[in-house]
DNA sequence: TTTTTTCATTGACATTTGTCACTCATATTT
DNA sequence: AAATATGAGTGACAAATGTCAATGAAAAAA
């Protein structure tokens, strides 16, 4: 588990930093559809995904599920917003596969950071990491097509379509199912 | 100048980490349009912006301008993306207002963090910010009409109704000119 | 197996948003 | 002062996307 980690810093790591950081996150399993994370909570954890995936979504007033985000293996999940600012969150956290995650609360992990250097280095790589894919994702919203987000999307991220049913990557567009149907028989019929 | 920095942070500074600290930024004057990073580029600087503010734009096909980001006062303005990777840039970065920034490069700045940890915590902090706002404003991209996200923005940034003209409010929207226009109009028949 | 759920597709139609063309007002430059 | 650029508003119409309703297939649960 902590090698998902090592394998990223090119820094060396001791034993001892191994061992502080092992006894901070806590491992946990959530079962399909099991909450990280609900509405009016506060979110206590970062989780970083070992295996599965996860979704970060808003539930509108007719109860519609909009999909702000997506995560898979070696990301983090969280809202960052509740965590930082310890204030109720607006959004729901639920496992979409079967999911294995480690937890860490925000202190104990500002205070990992502040004593092992090397883990400062990569988790400033993640929150770089997690700016360009935001930005993509605006720069998308604002700028282009439905038809057009689809595309891009299936160029940035093949492996989400194998992963998650269409409507959720239609909501993920911002989109609706039968929008993304047609797009995708709109492209069948032209073979591209 | 530096005082920005100080005031965010709780933990103490000597005098030997701010004289390192202002050795290493640059203070750089922007006039009124000018290109702090254009398209095909490769961002060297990250910009903190002391007084001004900067735009983020992708220029689409059609020469189309598409604004994925505003900058004001104690934001950092930079593509992360072209930053990181150092890749060309997909973007332009200028100045909307004339502006003053503190200029860093990248490793600069690495450099800095390590040597400095209330530096780490507060960069920590930024960069919690930015994915705040980012989440917020995909969420708001998704899951929103037009007029809704005009009414979010309006509540969430109303410094930015002054200052941006309403063609760049519209664009940082998604929408277009027109549609913002009516709108507003819309708005004012109601007295809402 | 049977019964439910979940997911994808399609047609008819409504609504939202975009496009184009034109006007006016206000800054800004010459 | 005249000339030019910039920003904002509006009508007529087009295009994109959403809504509702119905269907069938496949997967999961009983």
């Amino acid at each position: 588990m902590i090698k998902y980690f090592i394998s990223y810093t090119n820094k060396s790591i001791t034993g001892a930093d191994i061992g502080l950081i092992e006894c901070f996150f806590e491992k946990k399993k959530f079962r399909r559809r099991q909450y990280f994370l609900q509405e009016g909570e506060i979110c206590k954890y970062s989780a970083f995904i070992l295996k599965g995936a996860m979704r970060l979504y808003r539930v509108d007033e007719k109860g519609e599920e909009h999909i702000v985000n997506l995560f898979v293996e070696n990301w983090w999940a969280s809202d960052r917003e509740s965590l930082m600012n310890e204030t109720p969150s607006y959004y729901f956290i639920d496992a979409w596969e079967e999911t294995e995650a480690l937890l860490i609360r925000k202190n104990d992990l500002s205070n990992l950071i502040e004593r092992i250097p090397a883990l400062t280095e990569w988790i400033r790589r993640m929150d770089a990491n997690f700016a360009i894919s935001s930005q993509r994702r605006i720069s998308a919203a604002i700028s282009l097509s439905a038809e057009e987000r689809y595309y891009d999307f299936e160029k940035v991220n093949p492996e989400f379509l194998h992963r998650f049913p269409q409507h959720i990557i239609a909501s993920y567009l911002g989109i609706n199912r039968e929008t993304l149907s047609r797009i995708r028989s709109r492209c069948l019929k032209k073979q591209c």
